[in-house]
DNA sequence: AGAGGTACCTGGCAGC
DNA sequence: TGCTGCCAGGTACCTC
């Protein structure tokens, strides 16, 4: 369910009873998720005020005035606030309860989720710190994945989602923005000329963005922070859509394995 | 250094 | 209905 856009949604959703808070509490009821939750957490976010709720690549990360929680929603995670009256469920592993009243739930049914604290400067954190430019960001251009990619014989779409080369890009919308740059997902990145990589950066910030402005892709499970889908999942040209015709030439989709994961394209327009 | 595969975990679905 | 096997939006970490 989440890739950046709907970890995006959620971040918006929650920030505002987030943002500027006295944390009352957290509660973990599960705490092995990919990585435990430390033990002395409960403890040290126990009446810390948070200050900002910001993204970076698919980390949400809850600044306070004694160290920053590191949140991932994995495959399947979600954040929501909820009432307090409402009973846990089987996969709601923990509640962050702050001093207006209100819970913020995580779920999360596989547990690929994780939530870390640190108290240095979470850029230098070993999950963070090797992360590439966000998407958004103004060093994230042609030119820079032009570089990054010489002489790398690894498919375009895998190179897309190298979180060292750029973060946060997963599967879905890399699929969609090679199919708008009209590049085969396999071809190797080091043979893509300086033009198209212009394209293909385009092409990755717009699909994120109007996948953002709806609220995010909803295929089976994702529901936004108030528990309405993500609107996106109409827009998708070529992702699970394999046997349809290309919405631009009317060849037939076509799905293949790249890197183990599900790569949908068609084969007249992307090349 | 780069490429490739494995692991973590549950739920949903197709096929028998 | 019930079983089995496969697939899934992520990504760290291992080996070759």
């Amino acid at each position: 369910m989440p890739e950046l856009p709907e970890v995006e949604t959620t971040r918006r959703g929650i920030a505002p009873a987030l943002s500027g808070r006295l944390i009352d509490s957290l509660l973990v009821r599960n705490s092995s998720l990919r990585w435990p939750i430390p033990d002395e957490l409960a403890t040290q976010i126990r009446g810390a005020t948070t200050s900002s709720l910001d993204r970076r690549a698919k980390y949400l990360l809850l600044r306070t005035n004694r160290g920053t929680a590191i949140m991932h929603l994995g495959m399947s995670g979600s954040l929501r606030i909820c009432d307090p009256e409402v009973e846990p469920g089987r996969h709601d592993h923990y509640d962050i309860l702050v001093d207006t009243g209100a819970v913020i739930r995580f779920n999360d049914p596989r547990r690929f989720g994780c939530l870390l604290w640190t108290t240095e400067d979470p850029a230098h954190h070993p999950l963070l710190i090797d992360l590439g430019p966000e998407p958004f960001s103004k060093t994230f251009t042609g030119t820079y994945l032009y570089h990054a990619s010489r002489s790398r014989s690894v498919a375009i779409k895998q190179q897309l989602m190298n979180s060292r080369i750029v973060a946060g890009v997963g599967n879905i919308y890399a699929n969609e923005a090679l199919f708008r740059a009209r590049i085969h997902p396999a071809r190797a990145a080091g043979r893509i000329s300086r033009q198209r990589m212009d394209l293909l950066v385009e092409q990755v910030r717009s699909v994120l963005e109007e996948s953002i402005r709806a609220g995010g892709t909803t295929l089976r499970d994702f529901y936004g922070t108030d528990g309405r889908p993500g609107y996106f999942r109409p827009k998708l040209l070529v992702y699970g859509r394999e046997g349809a015709p290309c919405p631009a030439c009317g060849a037939e989709l076509r799905q293949s394995t790249i890197g183990q994961r599900s790569t949908f394209y068609c084969p007249r327009c992307q090349r």
